[in-house]
DNA sequence: ATCTTGCAGATAATGTGCAATTTTAGCCCG
DNA sequence: CGGGCTAAAATTGCACATTATCTGCAAGAT
């Protein structure tokens, strides 16, 4: 038994949210996320709080928390809309995330003990096992291998940033695929980083993070322009 | 006529507030950085709400937004309460701003006019002419100083980030005096850094803000070390 | 004797329906 | 074709009903 489901670290996400409102923000923000819920479009409290089956405070609720993620934009006395997540949007996160995942892998490198190291590898061979056959499972695979090194980080805020980045990120990928490039390279890098990390090497691990990190941020963002130019055709 | 009221960047603080949830938001906000609402203290709504003259909703509201910048913890089903601003809590805000200070540095002094050299440098005029007579005051043109570095800067949610981990230090900062030997080094570091940013010098200016921030950070921490180890006393 | 366990009652958070205010869209008129 | 008025729609704020948690205490077990 195997369950490669992508999880927050734990302890992660004191989430604040009252039950109802925490199902219907978990709803919405896959609404969002799958694009069934479209850029721009507006979001009636009445309208959700019919579909599903509760009533306009939970709702609020959990637009606001969605607000706090970057998933929805309100406007007083206008309400909420579903935030456009376009390349300015998405360079803004990436960006910081070049800035914060470094910093959490130097800590990391001079805290992994052998079950760690030997618990990244296992992750990275069932990556190399799947081979982007199915990139939902890539994706849950290759975000379990960065909570694998992040999740006991002591800067718990540092790390709940980078948590919530990531899943934005996931939730625009979601909708390409993998260049062959960007797959060879992913490889190349997560087995190099083992491999700094084994040798000890704090600024060589957080110098590859950062190009790893900075890599995935421009082929997300190559694939929005190309989707973008096709769409103008 | 010289406001010189700490505010935030042009554009950010998109808020996402009713009316009335904002008008609360900033009086409970402002309680807990005075210290009239003390750390753990639990913050019942029905109570804020006949305090406030409004009712439960805004309260809710503002209580959600509080826990988005880190001021108070909620709990399902149990309520909120005044996060206590320890140590811990400290050190991982200012380190994020180690990490992100830097960046936003960076691009300023790619895009610095002389316009904004001169402002920076009336700025600093302004910080030595009070010279921590008014630590409030301090408090506000030190915020302006680095405001006008990042205001512009092309990733709103860095610099959003920036602002609200500022205001939480700031918050922080408020309760302690500046050692003289930190006053001496803020005036040091500010007056080199404008010496960087003239000279065009991006990395040497990154990293002296990396300092500064650390400084600060640190600066703050021992403050509150020695206040818990007189209080133990 | 002490600790655990189970049970009311109180307290407060959460969810619901509704009234009031604001925004928005349509429509008529110039 | 454009500007102001009116009605519908949606947000916002409020009072109340419901549900969950906490407190104190008593009964039973170790």
């Amino acid at each position: 038994m195997n369950d490669y489901k992508a999880q927050p670290p734990v302890g992660m996400e004191p989430s604040g949210a009252t039950p109802a409102g925490d199902s219907v923000y978990q709803q919405i923000r896959d609404d969002i996320i799958s694009g069934r819920l479209v850029a721009n479009e507006r979001l009636v409290v009445a309208e959700l709080a019919q579909r599903h089956n509760t009533s306009a405070n939970p709702i609020r609720e959990a637009l606001q928390m969605l607000r706090g993620e970057g998933f929805v934009i309100i406007s007083p006395n206008r309400g909420a809309r579903v935030r456009p997540i376009d390349q300015d949007f998405v360079r803004d996160i990436y960006e910081i995330g070049v800035l914060i995942e470094p910093a959490l892998t130097r800590w990391f490198v001079g805290m992994a003990t052998s079950q760690d190291i030997a618990q990244l590898e296992a992750v990275q061979d069932e990556i190399e096992a799947n081979n982007f056959a199915d990139t939902l499972r890539h994706s849950e695979l290759d975000t379990r291998f960065h909570t694998i090194m992040y999740e006991r980080h002591y800067n718990r805020h540092a790390a709940e940033l980078w948590w919530k980045h990531r899943e934005v990120l996931r939730a625009v990928s979601r909708r390409f695929d993998f260049t062959l490039a960007r797959r060879a390279q992913v490889m190349r890098e997560h087995r190099e980083l083992i491999a700094l990390i084994k040798a000890g090497d704090a600024d060589g691990s957080a110098a590859l993070v950062a190009q790893h990190v900075e890599g995935s941020g421009r082929h997300i963002l190559e694939h929005m322009r190309a989707a973008e130019t096709a769409r103008a055709s």
